[in-house]
RNA sequence: GGCCCGUUGGUCAAGAGGUUAAGACGACGCCCUUUCACGGCGUAAUCAUGGGUUCGAUUCCCGUACGGGUCACCA
């Protein structure tokens, strides 16, 4: 066969040679070490935490002075979504994720590119033609039946599956049957020529995973779709062999095909990257684990976190400890540094897949929150609430102060208060501050319930004095406590329940619920001075029976 | 079905051929406390399984089971 006369045949306009394009895209001049990474989404619109998981080739490009970039994978038109580079920025950029180069808003940047695949067309076909000069790659003309009829045969006689063998039917046909399939103007693919031998293995060194050993590939897959776009595997191992990349960091899915692409590197005669593949994110389905899936799981998407308001500092920490094993025994010896000073290594990174665990994501927020200013903690919650509750924006603005001095209850000192973990949790632990949104959600303790009920909040409210230290107001609470038969020690009361209508507990209790709605609220005078005089009389006053 | 990856408490996990097998979340209990919290202390709970190799294996090797993934002109 006479490959060049091929080759012409299939890219009659293609002159460049690989040759052309290494010269183009000369290795990077970077300091000994630098990682060269990269992540690169296929833009559908769906930005999940596996991007941002895989994001952590950010900390390891700039932890050795190396380059992080943005390349978009946009070989299936099919699936592309308008809007969805944007949304992969900005979703990148919240967390705190930048690039050095590659796709941004208005265009693009850096010596490498386009770094759109489609963009990209010429130089996938010049590689192309260079496998079918040399007898590695060869049109394929099969239709969709074709190929269904196949898999179907190989189904019924217990065989692999693939474009391989006898089943490989174009993959020697005269020259002539080809001309003929592109005079009738018939769609073809152009498919890899493989000589490998299933039997074989191929040792691959694993940034994560260590020494791994892969079968030979035997198929003859798709380098380039019939629209001339080429498959991932393809365009995958041209581009960053081109872009210099030097660790690919993907998900452990791509470990099925990772022969494919060692196979394209070694026979293209280009040095492999480091592959690093990280491990599926589960979640728990009844008694099983699964990966976590797209249509299933709403805590999939980075939008999810961003619309319960976890702040993205919280986020990036639980990924971290969830990426890192060390991390956390890191953080927790320096909670007050920077997650950015934590050094991050591939080796301790994770190899079996884990659950994801929204318990400990809030745990983990709520600790990064509570020791926040309420400033902070005010201007996260606005930002929130402009976006997903307009009422509670608009109220916020309003009264600023109010809120703030709400926000701060508990707030400071040694043992900070930790009561939510996000901003909707927030929003609706501070709602009975507002009286607007004020609203009894709990009940009375029995033992204050009654006709004592009446007596404690008149006695109370007949002693209430706003000018009162700590000290003299709970002094107060005490005398009311014991003149009202109730015990002003809890233990006291333990010992000899049938000496008492209660104890103190049961009347602070009774307090915080006509005050809050509700019995887990932060300290009672506290609140008080937040809600100012009137208001606490108001309150206190209107739960009488 | 073929192939690949994985398996330490409920969850995330450290660990190394010899350890009382860390730590965190969660659960439970106790303590502190005027309330709600916070905090402190503690308890329960783990090396999937069978064979090797070895003086010794949770750690190394092989098999089995289980879980996951993947077998497209999707990425």
């Amino acid at each position: 066969m006479d490959y060049s006369a091929l080759a012409n045949l299939l890219f009659p306009d293609i002159t460049k040679t690989i040759a052309d394009y290494e010269k183009q895209y000369p290795p990077r001049n970077l300091p000994e070490g630098a990682v060269v990474t990269r992540i690169a989404p296929s833009p559908t619109g769906f930005v999940h935490l596996g991007n941002l998981y895989n994001a952590i080739g950010e900390r390891l490009a700039h932890q050795t002075g190396g380059v992080f970039y943005l390349r978009i994978e946009d070989t299936d038109q099919k699936r592309e979504v308008a809007g969805a580079v944007e949304a992969v920025i900005d979703a990148m950029n919240f967390y705190g994720v930048h690039f050095d180069e590659g796709v941004t808003k208005d265009g693009e940047s850096g010596a490498y590119g386009p770094y759109r695949q489609r963009q990209r067309r010429e130089l996938y076909q010049t590689v192309a033609k260079s496998l079918v000069l040399r007898g590695l790659a060869y049109p394929c003309f099969c239709t969709e039946e074709d190929l269904s009829a196949m898999h179907e045969a190989q189904e019924a006689a217990k065989e692999n599956y693939g474009y391989y063998g006898k089943y490989a039917v174009w993959r020697d046909r005269p020259i002539e049957d080809i001309q003929s399939e592109l005079e009738k103007g018939t769609e073809w693919v152009l498919r890899f020529r493989s000589e490998g031998d299933a039997n074989q293995m191929i040792p691959v060194l694993d940034g994560i995973r260590g020494e791994l050993k892969v079968q030979e590939n035997y198929t003859d897959f798709v380098l380039l779709k019939s629209d001339g776009i080429p498959t991932y595997h393809f365009a995958h191992v041209c581009d960053d062999h081109f872009m210099r990349t030097t660790h690919v960091i993907r998900d452990e899915s791509w470990l099925a095909t990772l022969p494919i692409h060692v196979q394209l590197f070694d026979t293209l005669g280009w040095q492999r990257p480091v592959y690093c593949h990280t491990a599926t994110l589960m979640k728990m389905d009844g008694s099983s684990k699964r990966k976590l899936s797209k249509r299933k799981d709403p805590e999939l998407a980075l939008s999810y976190y961003h619309e319960v308001g976890y702040p993205q500092e919280a986020t990036w920490l639980y990924l971290l400890t969830v990426l890192n094993s060390n991390f956390e025994e890191w953080h927790l010896a320096n909670p007050d540094a920077d997650s950015r000073e934590f050094t991050f290594s591939l080796e301790k990174m994770s190899t079996s897949g884990s659950l994801f665990d929204l318990e400990k994501l809030d745990n983990i927020s709520k600790e990064y929150l509570s020791r926040q200013s309420a400033e902070f903690v005010y201007d996260g919650l606005l930002a929130w609430a402009l976006h997903y509750d307009a009422a509670l924006a608009d109220r916020m603005t309003k009264k600023p102060d109010f809120f703030k001095a709400a926000i701060n209850v508990g707030r400071g000192g040694e043992k900070p208060r930790k009561d939510y973990g996000n901003w909707k949790d927030a929003a609706a632990f501070l709602s009975f501050y507002d009286a607007e949104t004020f609203a009894l959600v709990d009940e009375c303790p029995e033992r204050a319930d009654g006709s004592m009920r009446n007596e404690i909040l008149n006695r109370y409210l007949d002693t209430l004095s706003f000018a009162d230290t700590q000290e003299e107001w709970f002094a107060k609470v005490k005398e009311l406590t014991e003149e009202l038969g109730y015990a002003a020690q809890p233990k006291k009361y333990k010992k000899n329940p049938e000496l008492y209508k209660g104890s103190i507990v049961d009347v602070t209790n009774l307090l915080r619920v006509a005050l809050t709605g509700r019995q887990n609220a932060p300290d009672i005078r506290e609140i008080s001075q937040v809600l100012g005089e009137a208001e606490t009389r108001r309150r206190l006053s209107a739960y009488r029976n």
